[in-house]
DNA sequence: ATCCTTTTGGGACATTTGTCCCTTTTTTAG
DNA sequence: CTAAAAAAGGGACAAATGTCCCAAAAGGAT
């Protein structure tokens, strides 16, 4: 079965009504991408909202000519850029796939449709935000509460695939440290 | 006409349906603070959802004894915790009113029921979850992106109200940086 | 395999930030 | 109003971070 992932995701414990499964099967659209790809720039509005089937992908902004990373996503992630495709307005970032992906996604109408003949879609809808909510103000605190050696190990505790498939540029800026500081980080709490 | 201002928030440039409002105003309690607070500890599942009516508020966690707050809520701020309100878990963190405050506020249950009866009450939750989540975005860019100065300088310029009611500590707190730190970028960028 | 480009890690030095104070000012409670 | 407590601002020094490098290593393209 196609997308079993995904639904699992969606459902959570239980699982979704077998005419929504079969209504998302017929909207599903599967996409394979190269690695480096842009898939999201700022203007365009998002038209689709993505499952990572297979790969990864940098949310990031461009400050004085440098990449500032501000989300990762993984294998098995729910990508959407929450602002811009429910208010169908132009996206302020870029997406970028740090590999060679699948995606599978779902265009902005037809979650309008799922959204008005399937009542209960609302709550998979509701809790997609909130654990995007909930990532972000751990985020915040981490910012706001710990040193950047702390930062840097809940990172790597937390999400050490990221270490495997983005820069230590990348890393760095998305820690909001500088590469040098990554290093001496990296260099001091390598144990051997 | 009563929770006019939280009506118009809730339904944007429409209005909402007369039903609504009525079931709304129903259900709908108003609590007078005093300064200092505690509405929210952690280990507590909030049964409300408030919206600040007079007043300000600022979210927190300890960290080594001292105060981190991360994230302030104003007069006319629809102040839900996302993650524990729509899961009805335990709050990990704190909410404390900086000032003598009216809070306007509806109960879970009563929230689930508005959900159900009425289907466009979904697009306003989505709203708010969205508009958090923007936010939310915003500020960690502002910790990966900018320097501490000209996080400040953002924060008051968009947010100039905070300045007035929460303290010099708390506010150094939220940008994560230190008092002395937050001292030296004032007396630097004060204009004569 | 080879060349070219990009990434990485680290040294030297300048700058920024933090910690520990203390004094002054402001706020709170009686 | 007054006394006590809390908050604010800033000095001196220590610690950290950033900038600008460069050389080594890794990755891509032909």
């Amino acid at each position: 079965m196609e997308n079993k992932e995904l639904f699992r995701l969606l459902a959570g414990k239980n699982s979704l009504r077998l005419e929504l499964e079969l209504k998302l099967n017929e909207m599903i659209k599967r996409e394979y991408y190269a690695k480096s790809q842009i898939i999201l720039k700022p203007g365009q509005i998002p038209n689709r909202a993505w499952f990572i089937e297979k790969g990864s992908a940098m949310g990031f902004v461009f400050k004085e000519e440098k990449k500032v990373p501000f989300w990762f996503w993984n294998e098995n992630d729910i990508m959407v850029p929450l602002n811009s495709f429910f208010n169908q307005i132009p996206s302020e970032t870029y997406i970028e796939l740090l590999e060679p992906s699948v995606l599978v996604s779902i265009s902005f109408d037809d979650v309008q449709e799922i959204l008005l003949g399937f009542p209960e879609s609302n709550d998979y809808v509701r809790k997609i935000m909130q654990d995007y909510q909930q990532m972000s103000e751990k985020r915040i605190l981490e910012f706001a509460a710990y040193t950047p050696e702390e930062h840097y190990l809940h990172l790597m505790r937390d999400c050490p695939a990221i270490f495997r498939k983005a820069s230590v540029e990348s890393i760095a800026a998305y820690l909001g440290i500088s590469r040098k500081t990554l290093n001496r980080i990296r260099s001091r709490t390598r144990r051997f």
